[in-house]
DNA sequence: CCTACCGATCGGTAGG
DNA sequence: CCTACCGATCGGTAGG
């Protein structure tokens, strides 16, 4: 599974004592720090963070148990680090979308199109490749001391800031039922559910649940 | 906050040396182990059920750290309690809303009319009172074993199976968009996810929830 | 259901 | 980033 990660298979082609020399990129480029976090990512999402243990992280990237304290402060700062990357990230990815969908159309885009934008790339950052960080944030944010919860809200408050609008707009023409605040919360659950039950290699598609998505929450608006 | 449950602050009344005497109500009529089911089901949920020793649930009902396993055999078979309690009680309250609600009304329910009830019950099984079983499986699902996972499933299918000829029925009518299978998965969703925001004391009650549900779900059919 | 206990594991650290 | 280590905690058990 992970090449490097593992001493034991490794030692068989040591050429003296010790463990194996690391090649050139695998050297601390500071992606000694990127590789603990996607690690951490995909054992938290997989075991929960308390059932994970810093022994478990380090030895997947190929490190001693002490070593990702040299990296990280302790364990709660790892949980943080991979939540605000991920929320970074998926911040980044959404607006990217929504720019190139902005630049493709001759048009401004309407109130659905943008929903469909916004939705799509919810799900590549809740189910995509490498999106284990998203999970982990919505499973484990109990986790969080307040302080790290609020860095991780000013992220999340960027990212829901772009649906309000959105949403607005088709509550507006009526494309939208419900109370607003109380409709995008149960929005997000529909959507974030999802992490439960998708599986990537199963028969939906991203555009399958998109499509599914609009077509639930939307009103034929005549 | 437990009475009963701290030996530190019961110890001044002691009358001789020892733990303090049970009271008649708090003796084992066999509800010891519901006492120790809803303490796990309360404390599972607010830290996890990684997060939570077994000696703290014992402390919350006032047992000695080995007792817990007098109960049952192991932190596992609690947890897979805990979920098949609250599902087994989940499923009674759904039938009795559905049952209720058939007797009080003169004609046939629409389906609308039972969505309405479903819904209803089931935020009742999420968020109202003694309701922390439902969380608790909705976010440890993954620690069950495969056995576990089967005779929980056993229940779920029930409760699941009450939806779906209401959700066929709304679909058939124009009144839900959708892929019925993810319409259905999405819609567990929107209403799952209701326990990582809602406060009892909050401004939204579970009528209130309700209301917007459907509003948003169902589409105006002419 | 308690007492007394055990082996295992865990987060984290000092010193290099 | 590793070595060597520590104190604390944990799930679980034997015997009553």
């Amino acid at each position: 599974m992970h090449a490097i990660a593992d001493p034991a298979t490794a030692a068989p082609e040591r050429r003296t004592r010790g463990r194996p020399r690391k090649t050139a990129d695998e050297r601390d480029d500071g992606n000694r720090r990127q590789a603990l976090l996607r690690a951490a990512a995909r054992l938290f999402r997989q075991q929960g963070f308390a059932a994970t243990s810093t022994r478990d992280i380090a030895a997947a990237v190929g490190m001693r148990s002490g070593s990702p304290f040299y990296h990280f402060d302790n364990k709660e700062a790892l949980l943080a680090a991979v939540m605000e990357e991920g929320m970074a990230r998926a911040l980044q990815h959404q607006g990217e979308q929504m720019a190139a969908a902005v630049a493709a159309s001759a048009t401004p885009l309407t109130a659905r199109q943008c929903l469909r934008v916004l939705v799509r790339a919810h799900f590549d950052n809740l189910l995509g490749p490498e999106s284990d960080h998203i999970p982990v944030m919505l499973y484990e944010w109990r986790v969080l001391s307040d302080e790290q919860k609020r860095a991780v809200n000013r992220l999340k408050d960027d990212y829901e800031a772009v649906w309000v609008p959105v949403l607005q707009a088709l509550r507006r023409d009526g494309a939208l039922g419900g109370d607003p605040r109380l409709a995008r919360l149960m929005l997000f659950g529909a959507l974030n559910w999802a992490a439960q039950w998708y599986l990537p290699d199963g028969r939906a598609s991203l555009d399958d649940l998109t499509d599914t998505t609009l077509q639930l929450f939307l009103k034929d608006v005549p």
